[in-house]
DNA sequence: CCCAGTATTAAAAAATTGTAAACTCAGGTC
DNA sequence: GACCTGAGTTTACAATTTTTTAATACTGGG
């Protein structure tokens, strides 16, 4: 996937400031909405599901800091790449701001240059380890934007859960996922199930598959194998 | 492994912020090295092996730039963090900052607080992943995260205790441990468990391992030998 | 040779995972 | 609204593997 096409969501109460980030952002080919303030912030993000949130820290009804940590306690946004506009010198906020969560800030008054340069940092950091893109693991080919499962030319369909839990596995062959981890990355951290739905999931893929690609690893969890 | 105890190194031709800088982050627990310009700083780098390394960009000798550049050209320091210190509206330096392999950028003049607020958030970013990692001892290769033992070629499948007592013994070769080490490490405070549990998991070991690598040392515990 | 400590076994106990079947629930259909 | 349908989950139990115990044999230094 190419670095730009992301999406972006600023916030910031001064329009001024949203009209020139937003014309830099959107010339450099990011899709880019924009919040007027904290609450509505929250509201875009939830409705655009942006991959990186400009969040000016002094907003009306929210500040950046509130927002920031309300989005961080979903695990949608978990990943969600945040980066704080403060104004200079009001470092107990700077400090605020990364301890609630976010992953960069940048002092104002704000150079576009260095916004501009600073989100593509962000998204290159982010996006080795993230990137929704096709795997190809021997005769198996699995898709995350088509959704789709291909063995040997045979196209298997699978759940919504049960691809997430192969991707998962798949995205990194070898290495063992515990538990705990695999229920983090597919089910959410606050999400509670019991203890036999993820080998239900495993036994449905590996059903499906009519392949034998995971491993459990007993009292660790489960690994993909090829 | 705790949080702390990490190496920084500092790079600034300014005595008064190399000094200011070192006693925050000292206080903080941190391990730190300094270095006066940017020849110094590749020379205490290589001599030092930090875990993070703070530098100036204007410097006598090499610019921080530079000297970011050539550290990332060498593998050891390839998942070094690196932190610039940039003065304000130097845009083009900031942006080559990042570009140049940087992990992050503070403004000059700098304030103690953010420096280390920043520096705890990119360690701890980085501490995350590197937490475990492979061991290679002759021809035995033990991967934690793979949960996986090589032998000559040949893949071992360990169960869980056997791997974590083997994982002990090779991550110290040479070094005896005691039964009772053995038993906290491996098996928690807590547990009670008798003493002839550890002989045989590592009676197993030896056999599926078919490699003579664990010595016994009578009346006093086991160590890995290669 | 004796003995504490260790190795080797086999078998019991515990822990973990596999499986089938039933249940829940949301969404679609008539 | 009653009725399907299928994903997702839970349950209860079977199957399997790991871990521990226990009983016995061995070993090397004094």
């Amino acid at each position: 996937m190419d670095a730009k096409g992301k999406k972006i969501l600023i916030a910031d109460d001064e329009p001024d400031i949203l009209e020139v980030l937003q014309y830099n952002l959107v010339r450099e080919g990011y899709e880019v909405t924009t919040a007027k303030d904290g609450e509505d912030a929250l509201i875009k993000a939830k409705s655009t599901h942006p991959d990186l949130i400009i969040l000016d820290i002094m907003m009306p009804k929210k500040s950046g800091v509130e927002v920031c940590e309300i989005l961080r306690t979903q695990p949608v946004f978990h990943d969600t790449l945040i980066l704080m506009l403060t104004a200079l010198n009001d470092e107990g906020f700077q400090i605020k701001g990364l301890e609630s969560g976010a992953d960069d800030y940048v002092n104002k008054p704000v150079s576009p240059k260095v916004i501009v340069s600073r989100v593509g940092a962000l998204l290159r950091r982010s996006n080795k380890e993230s990137a929704e893109k096709v795997l190809k693991r021997g005769n198996l080919s699995i898709d995350p934007t088509k959704f789709e499962v291909v063995v040997d030319d045979r196209q298997v369909t699978l759940a919504k859960k049960e691809f997430e839990l192969l991707y998962l596995l798949a995205s990194r062959p070898g290495r063992v996922f515990l538990r705990n981890e695999i229920l983090n990355q597919v089910w959410g951290n606050d999400v509670i199930v019991g203890d036999r739905t993820i080998d239900v999931h495993i036994r449905k893929i590996r059903q499906k598959l009519g392949l034998d690609c995971i491993t459990t690893v007993k009292g660790v969890g489960y690994k993909f194998v090829n």
